[in-house]
DNA sequence: CGAAGTATTGACTACCTTCAAAAATTGTGG
DNA sequence: CCACAATTTTTGAAGGTAGTCAATACTTCG
């Protein structure tokens, strides 16, 4: 899964040294913040001047219509940059959905970094390519798939991606609430519930919680991802 | 709109001169090729040797499911650049919806152009950046947009491309087929034709012939957009 | 002119949403 | 630590939007 807004950065292996390049090159420490659950980090509309990497902690990235409506961008795990944009402004609202710890950027040092060492800027640019990639995958989520569809791919994407990092490689959490799933996945939070439930009940996942998810059958909710059947 | 696959930058005003910056910094001379309604420009899963600039035409760039489930990702239209990709393979299928001509770029001559020209890197940096957000926005239409706002926010965006090229402000061609904005807006042919035909019959636009649309009440269309109603 | 492809229209269906209420969880003050 | 309020999640019933299946009209092209 891609994550944030305007553009992250999450690719693990191929992880830069971002505070180490923005140092080198701007002479500007960066420094540490933290943001309980539900805090915002930052509005659509605000001016730009700081970017964020993802020390700890979750956050999500949306934006809303006017009427109210809302669609999640994307949830940003740790290694994930985010606000980064292409001229003054953020263009999403992004806030902690778990506590979250960031590495602060100034814009101005990053531009600098970029500016002075190609290898860096065509680092981000090779990541940014690769995050619009995941965005398309993106759109065929919300295009053309069903809600179990939806469902049953956010789980094994989420479970792919905390696994490694796991003793249970079969568990993980779910520290967004359902308003947040089904913003992301179009869907409503009824849906949201009900599709969880049906998996339950087929055996496929237990939920020791709302926020924890066991899955008892990966393969069946990977064939669950392609096609609803 | 944005427009294409993994990347593609039409900020007219911004525009870079691609061609001068990639011969200047490689030597390498691009080239122009054409490509016939229909065909191919490349595969997703193919070297994604080249680099194309749009210059007359439109291509469509989309991604399959297994199942043969199409998401149309974007429609690329002159200025815009296709098939840039963060690795070795073009990750979309991009196909020529009316005659195309694209200046093609060798991969190489790119990737030189930006490790030795910094402006020239931070340009494509900043014009993938806006390529994100624009991919956000879409992300609202697929995500939370009904079929009616969809379809009215795709004839103004297209309306606002391409009012500034033409002598009536007020119609504009839809080259691709139903099936194009279908799978573009998530949505079936039938349910693009039935809701043009709605707005047809309140008057709001007309359709001189299938690919041609003359806009009525601009600014009823606009409210559609944005609201149901 | 006929064939193939594309677009429109119609009838019916289904999936998801909406509205509503109950159950479970979390937070807070006494 | 408990009681109560607030929030979140689950479940239920009904309805609507868009999808599916099918037939007809229109366009394009040989």
């Amino acid at each position: 899964m891609y994550v944030t807004s305007p553009v992250q950065f999450h690719n693990g292996a191929t992880r830069f040294d971002l505070a180490a390049a923005a140092d080198e090159f701007s002479g500007t420490a960066s420094h540490v913040h933290t943001f309980g659950a539900g805090k915002t980090v930052f509005h659509e509309g605000d001016n730009a001047e700081f970017i964020y990497e993802i020390l700890e902690g979750v956050v999500r990235s949306s934006k809303m219509l006017v009427d109210g409506r809302r669609q999640v961008l994307s949830f940003g795990y740790p290694g994930d940059m985010i606000g980064l944009s292409h001229d003054e402004f953020y263009h999403s609202d992004c806030d902690a959905v778990a506590p979250v710890k960031v590495r602060v950027f100034r814009k101005n040092a990053f531009s600098g970094a970029m500016e002075s060492d190609p290898a860096f800027c065509a680092h981000l640019l090779r990541t940014a390519a690769a995050e619009v990639n995941s965005m398309q995958e993106h759109f065929l989520m919300l295009g053309r798939k069903s809600a179990m569809e939806k469902i049953a791919s956010f789980l094994i994407t989420l479970l792919d991606r905390q696994s490694a990092e796991r003793e249970d490689a079969n568990s993980f959490a779910l520290p967004m609430k359902r308003a947040d799933i089904a913003d992301f996945l179009g869907l409503t939070i009824e849906t949201v519930s009900r599709t969880l439930t049906v998996l339950r009940k087929k055996g496929i996942i237990e939920l020791p919680t709302a926020q924890k998810v066991h899955v008892l059958k990966p393969l069946a909710l990977r064939d669950l991802a392609e096609s609803d059947l």
